[in-house]
DNA sequence: CCGATTGCGTTACCGGTAGTAACTGTTACC
DNA sequence: GGTAACAGTTACTACCGGTAACGCAATCGG
C-alpha cells in the first residue's frame, strides 16, 4: 500500500499526481451516476408507490440489480441515500425560511410546516423511507432530523440558561409528534396543512394547560376507554 | 343455510341446540388455542428478538406454518393479535392507575408512564409490532391507541366548551411523541423512565413558552443546521 | 356399533425477493 | 498495442410469505 515502488522518482511523482487527478474525476463521475440512480429511483417511487423491489428500481434506472448493489451496498443503503436527500431538501427549505432573529415560535412553526410540506409534496417517497426501516428502532431519516433539532433546542436552552439534558428527548418527541400527526392527517383528515401546523404548534407552544385544559379535574377519564372486543 | 331441514321437528330442535352448544365449546377451544399460540410467539420474540419468520414462530408453537395461517390469516393478522394484547395490557394498567376525578395532568402523566413502562418491559415485542407494519401509514397499535386517546381528549375539550376538531391531530401527535421519545430513550439514553415521563409531560403541559423558551428571539437559529456532508 | 363429517396437523410446493458470483464488453492509460 | 479498471449482464442461491393437497384422529348421527 506504499506509494512509490522501484520506478524512477520524477516519473513516479508525475504519474501519481495524474493518477490522483484521475481518481478524483472517477469519483466525481461515480457520484454523478449515483445521483442519476437516486433520481431515477425517486421518480419510480413517485409513479409506482413506495412498495418497489430492487429489480424494479434497477429496471427504472435502465440497469440490473448488481449495479444498484455496487453503488449502495444493500437496500438499506439506498434508503439511506433517499433519506439524506429528503433531509437535505427539508434543511434547504428551512434555510430559506428561517433567518437569525426569528422567535422560537416562528422557528417551530416554520419547521413543522416545512416537514409537512415535503411530506405532502412527496408522500410516497416519504413512506418509502420511513417504512423501509432497518435494525434501528427509529428510521434513519427521523434520526437525522432529530439530531438537527436537538442541536437547535440545546442551543436555545443554553441561551436561556436552562438545563440542556432534555433536548434530545424533546427533539425526538417533536419529530414523532409531527410524523404521526402527518400520518393521521394524510390518511383521513382533509384539513389544510396550515390547520395541522396551527394545531401542533399551539399545543407545543402553550401546552394543554395553556389551551385551557389544565384547570380542574376531569370528570370521568376512564369512561370511554374500551377494553372489550379486542379482536374485530 | 336455513336451520331445520326435512327431519322431525322436536329432534331437530334438540339437535340444533346441541349443535350450537358444541359450536360454542369449539369456538372457546379455538380461542384458547389462539391464546396459546400468541403466548408462544410472544415468548419466542422475547428470546430471539423482533425479526422472526413465520416458520420460526410456527416451530416455537410446536406446529408448522399452515396452522398459524389458519388461525391468523396472514402475518399481519398475527401482528394485529399481538398489538391488541399490547393495547389491552396498556389499558388494563391505566384502568388501575386512572380513576375518576383525576386531573388531566395526572391522566397525561399516567398514560405516558404506562406506555413507556410496557415498552421498557417488552421492548422486542413492541418493536415486532411497530416494525411489521402493513400498507397503512401508521401501524395498527398506534392507530388503536390514538383512537382511545382521541376520545378522551375530545371529551375533555367538550367539557371545557372548547372546539373538538383538533382532538385527533393531538392524539396522533401525543402517541408519536411518546413513541419516538421512547425509541430515542431505549436506543441511547439510560436515564430513568420517570425522567423521560417528566420531560414529556412538562413539555406537553406548559409548552415551550411555559418552559421559558418563549420570551425573546433566538439569536442564530439556522447556525448549527448542517447541510453539508450528506453522505458519510 | 358403523359411516360421514369436522377439524388439527403435516408435507410439499409456488412465486417472489434480497443479495452474490462469475463472466463480458468497453474505455482509457502506459 | 497490451492491459488494467470499470460498467454492465446473466445466472444463480437462499429464504420467506403463503397455499394446495393430503393424513389422521375424534366426534357426531343413525
Amino acid at each position: 500500500m506504499t506509494e512509490g515502488g522501484a520506478t524512477g522518482a520524477d516519473s513516479t511523482d508525475a504519474a501519481s499526481t495524474a493518477a490522483t487527478a484521475r481518481a478524483a474525476t472517477r469519483q466525481a463521475q461515480r457520484e454523478a451516476r449515483r445521483a442519476e440512480l437516486v433520481t431515477a429511483v425517486t421518480d419510480l417511487i413517485r409513479r409506482e408507490g413506495p412498495f418497489v423491489s430492487m429489480e424494479q428500481m434497477a429496471a427504472a434506472c435502465g440497469v440490473t440489480k448488481p449495479i444498484l448493489y455496487r453503488h449502495f451496498g444493500d437496500r438499506e443503503g439506498l434508503v439511506a441515500e433517499l433519506a439524506h436527500v429528503f433531509v437535505d431538501d427539508l434543511l434547504a427549505m428551512l434555510a430559506q425560511t428561517i433567518t437569525p432573529g426569528r422567535s422560537a415560535l416562528e422557528l417551530l412553526a416554520a419547521t413543522t410546516d416545512g416537514y409537512l410540506a415535503i411530506i405532502e409534496r412527496d408522500p410516497d417517497v416519504y413512506r418509502f423511507i420511513t417504512t423501509n426501516v432497518g435494525a434501528g428502532r427509529l428510521d434513519l431519516m427521523a434520526t437525522l432530523i432529530i439530531e438537527q433539532i436537538a442541536v437547535v433546542i440545546e442551543r436555545i436552552l443554553a441561551e436561556r440558561d436552562l438545563p440542556t439534558e432534555p433536548a434530545r428527548t424533546w427533539a425526538a418527541g417533536l419529530v414523532g409528534m409531527v410524523h404521526f400527526a402527518a400520518g393521521q392527517w394524510i390518511d383521513d383528515d382533509d384539513v389544510p396543512r396550515a390547520v395541522v401546523v396551527e394545531r401542533l404548534t399551539s399545543l407545543l407552544w402553550v401546552g394543554f394547560d395553556g389551551l385551557g385544559i389544565g384547570d380542574g379535574p376531569v370528570r370521568d377519564p376512564s369512561g370511554p376507554i374500551d377494553t372489550t372486543a379486542p379482536n374485530p
